[in-house]
This record gives C-alpha cells, sequence and structure tokens, in this order.
DNA sequence: TGTACATCAGTGAACGCGCGTTCACTGATGTAC
DNA sequence: TGTACATCAGTGAACGCGCGTTCACTGATGTAC
C-alpha cells in the first residue's frame, strides 16, 4: 500500500512514463493504475492549497475530499491516514525548495562563488514568503508530534548540500573561510568526518571540507533559515522594517566570512 | 471544594500578598478580588502545564478546565477566549527564557564576557530543552495566525538585550566586532540608528553598538535561535549526534567573531 | 475471443469524539444607605 | 450595625460544528482460462 503511494509522488517524472508505457515498457500499464496516479496527486495538489491556505494544523483530509470531490473515506484508498498525507506534504515542500535552490544556482554565474550563495540564499528566502505555510511545516514546530523518518531525509538534504558545493567550490580555488584554524573537540570532529564521508556521494570534492569549513557552512546554513524564520515568524517587529536590505546585507556579511570570492 | 483546590495550587505568592492586603496598602482589598487573582493563576498554571505535554495546537480551553475543577464557560469569566489565554501562556514564556537568561548572566563572572556569552546561550538552550513547547510556541510556526502585538514585545526583548549588553560591555573594553568596518547600506543604517536609539533606555551605553555591532549582534541572536531550533526540530538529525558538543563549540566561534574577551 | 472470478475505487452511513462559545440561572460576595 | 440592591463567579445545558476512521456495499476494471 505504501510503495503504491511512494510511485504516486513522483508524478512529473511518471508524465513522460506513460507515453513509455504506450511502448510498453512503462511501470504504468493499465487504466486503473493511470488513474490512481493521477488522483494521487489531484489529492496532494489540493491538500497542498489548502495547506498554503490554512496551514498545517487546520489542513483535515475531510476538507481535502471535498474539494477533490470524492467522500472523505475514499481518500483512504490512497492514503492510509492524515498524517501520511502530510508527511507527504513535507517531502514535497522539501522538494520544492531544494527545486528552487538548484534553479537560482544553475541560472548563477558558476564562477561567481559570492552570487552563486546569494542566489541559494535569496531563492530560498523567496521561496519561503511566497509558501509561508510550507516553510512552516518544515522549519517551525512540528506538527503531528513526529517527523516520518527516512522518506523526508533526502529532499532534505538539497538545500544544505547546494550551499556546501559553494563552499567546496571556493575551497578548491584557494578561499579560505575565517574558521579555517580553529581547533575541533575530538568527539565533534569524529563526527565531522563522518559527516564528509557521507558527503562525498553527494558533492564533488568533500574533502576540502576541513573541520572549519564544516561547522562554518553548518553554521551558514543555520544562519540563512534563522533569518528566514526571524523575517516570517515577526521576530524582527520593531526592529527591522526593510527586510529585503536586511537580509541581503547579512547574507552578504555571510559571504565575506565564509571567503567567498565575487 | 473546587475552590479549595485552586487555593493550594499559588500559595506562595498570595500568601505574601494576604499580608500587604491585611495592612490595608496593597491592590488586593476584597475576598473575590484575592480570589480571582488566585484562580487566573490556576488556570494559567493548568494551561502552561498542558502546553509542556500536548503542545500549543493541541491546547484546549475545555481540557484546562477540567484539570482545574470547573466547567469550560467559567474559564469565559477569566479569559474572553482561548486566543487570550494563549497569548498569556505567549507571554509567560517570554518571561521564563528571560529569567533563565538573567540569572545565568548574573551567576557569570561579570567580566569574563565569553563566559557572560556563553551562559546566556547555555541557559536559552537549556530552557529549551526543559520546554520544548514553549519554545515552540515563541520561536516556531505561529499559532493562532497571528500574535497579540503589543503585550509580547516587552518579555521578548529580554534575551536580545542581555546578548546586547554583553557586547556594549565588551566594546567599552576596546573588543572590536568582525564586522565593525564593513559598511552599511544606507536604509539599514536609518534603521540601525532608530534601534539603537530605542536600545539607550535599556541598555546602558548603547551608542557604542556601532552598525557593525548591531548587524553582528543581531545575527548572534539568530544564530543561538536558529541553532536551538533546528537541534530541536530535528534539522541535524543524522548529521550531528552530540548536540552539546556542537553547541558548546559553536558558540564559542560565535563569542570569536563577537570579539568577546575571555 | 468469451466467460467466471478477483481486485479495487468510491459510496453513504455511522461511530465516537472534542471543540469554542452562548445563555439563562443560582447563590455567594460586596456596597450604599 | 442592618438591610436592600448590585455585582459577579460558577453551573449546566445547549448550539453548531468538524474531525479521523471504520465498514458493508456497489459497480467498474482487470485477469486467468
Amino acid at each position: 500500500m505504501l510503495s503504491s503511494i511512494s510511485k504516486c509522488v513522483t508524478l512529473g517524472v511518471v508524465s513522460t512514463d506513460s507515453v513509455t508505457s504506450s511502448r510498453g515498457g512503462g511501470k504504468l500499464r493499465t487504466a486503473r493504475e493511470r488513474a490512481r496516479e493521477e488522483i494521487t496527486n489531484e489529492i496532494t495538489a489540493v491538500a497542498r492549497r489548502q495547506l498554503a491556505e490554512v496551514g498545517a494544523s487546520a489542513l483535515s483530509l475531510r476538507s481535502v475530499a471535498r474539494e477533490v470531490g470524492m467522500v472523505s473515506s475514499a481518500v483512504y484508498r490512497y492514503f492510509p491516514s492524515r498524517d501520511e498525507l502530510l508527511t507527504q506534504l513535507i517531502i514535497d515542500a522539501y522538494r520544492s525548495v531544494g527545486d528552487a535552490a538548484r534553479t537560482a544556482v544553475e541560472a548563477a554565474v558558476q564562477h561567481d562563488l559570492r552570487a552563486r550563495w546569494q542566489a541559494v540564499a535569496g531563492a530560498v528566502r523567496a521561496w519561503a514568503l511566497a509558501n509561508p505555510h510550507e516553510f512552516g511545516l518544515i522549519f517551525g514546530t512540528p506538527v503531528p508530534g513526529y517527523r516520518a523518518p527516512v522518506d523526508t531525509v533526502d529532499p532534505a538534504a538539497a538545500v544544505p548540500t547546494a550551499l556546501l558545493q559553494i563552499l567546496v567550490d571556493s575551497l578548491a580555488r584557494g578561499g579560505r573561510v575565517a574558521w579555517r584554524d580553529r581547533p575541533v573537540p575530538p568527539v565533534l570532529h569524529a563526527e565531522l568526518t563522518e559527516l564528509r564521508a557521507g558527503l562525498s556521494g553527494v558533492l564533488h570534492g568533500s574533502e576540502l571540507l576541513d573541520d572549519g569549513a564544516l561547522t562554518q557552512g553548518l553554521m551558514a546554513w543555520t544562519q540563512l533559515i534563522g533569518m528566514i524564520s526571524f523575517e516570517l515568524f515577526g521576530h524582527l517587529h520593531n526592529v527591522i522594517a526593510d527586510h529585503d536590505v536586511y537580509f541581503t546585507h547579512q547574507i552578504g556579511n555571510i559571504a565575506i566570512d565564509l571567503g567567498l570570492a565575487e
């Protein structure tokens, strides 16, 4: 049952698959399977729309079913529970912000590392401002009490990965982070070593990330999300009025600390 | 029966008040007023307890009333709506974390500025770990759709104020923040000037906070809350295992950037 | 290709629940004379 | 000090609502022979 759900998630991919299937090699052979795919997509699309409107805690299965045009119990053919639907939305949100970051990076001038960093940061913020409830869903208070464990990990890594790639490219060119020579306690060093090893599959040149660069990269990621949270959740009310200017300036400050060359 | 229960809860506070009132000069003159005070306190105390258990979105007026031992409609004698109760809890949470920060600062060696910074940071984190739902209430996704505007501002300022005071003391001793000479765009400079003026009432020596120090101080605050959010909301899952070590190290890094002397 | 059986999407009713809020009421407490 | 009236805390019933989930069912689609 769950495996069928996970199939549905990748719909954008699947529409091309259906062409393939008419040729006989695709996964979606029967009309039933195609319909299931479509309707699962429609349910998540409607849920995503309602999430954007009312927020995660107010999102209800019944209301989604109503808008889709089915009886509430019918949704259970597609999602075993409300929590599974929410998990799907969390995954979608991670994908969405990850795509935004990737697109922005690709559009930036590749050799201008500071511009790339600013592009990622700006794209994540723009996405958050455009989708505040989705941002809140993944970076705010956890809603259902727990998060789906494995499925959300991969898509969640997209933004920090994009960010660390910039740092790697900078180091490859001789860039130096401000925290470069700061000694790291042994316990943390061991964890960073493991993290670096885990990154080797997804980053080109992850071995260049010394402990200082890794800690500062993690911190830059924290700063990025922290600033957006503060803006979105109103913690800079009466402190900062022009958030565009403030954000841009602070992102620039972080770029300098990261040693990113123009 | 119910009133006897409610008396017991807030006994410590009220017992001193009743002495004052017997002398005739206190605010609480009549038995009715004293009872109202007590019961209001008990309601918020129970609400706080339930908040810690189930989180803000699941907190219900009826459930609070049940535990207090009154009928749900009776709560409306004390709070005009559920939202008002939540607002009160938000204020209480800000007070609570602010007190934790202040206490920690006062216990630290005053002239060791790095120790003071580490004390504030550690206290805020310890408070957050001990009261995750209260942390989520004030730093996570806004729950009811909006926050009570004016009442929450003052208590919310305690932590950043404690933090900036350390920075001021450092500057007074000739300390230099890393961002000291970074030029700030005019719009932001104007806002920082206003902010500095607003801080003069609550900070001793706020005029020492140049633009670089202010921006970096705001950033340090963002970093502190951001790191705690990441830890609490699980964004460092599979990345960092020993959060104590990681947090301490990063807080140390920030202290260096802030130019805090040992 | 045609038929018999299996699979499965969607229905409609129901279960059982808890919620926020209103309202007319009672009885106790406070106040003015 | 005593009495008449006003204030107000708390009750209990009700309104109206929406929720997640289960279950027996129907009719359409898919499959094996």
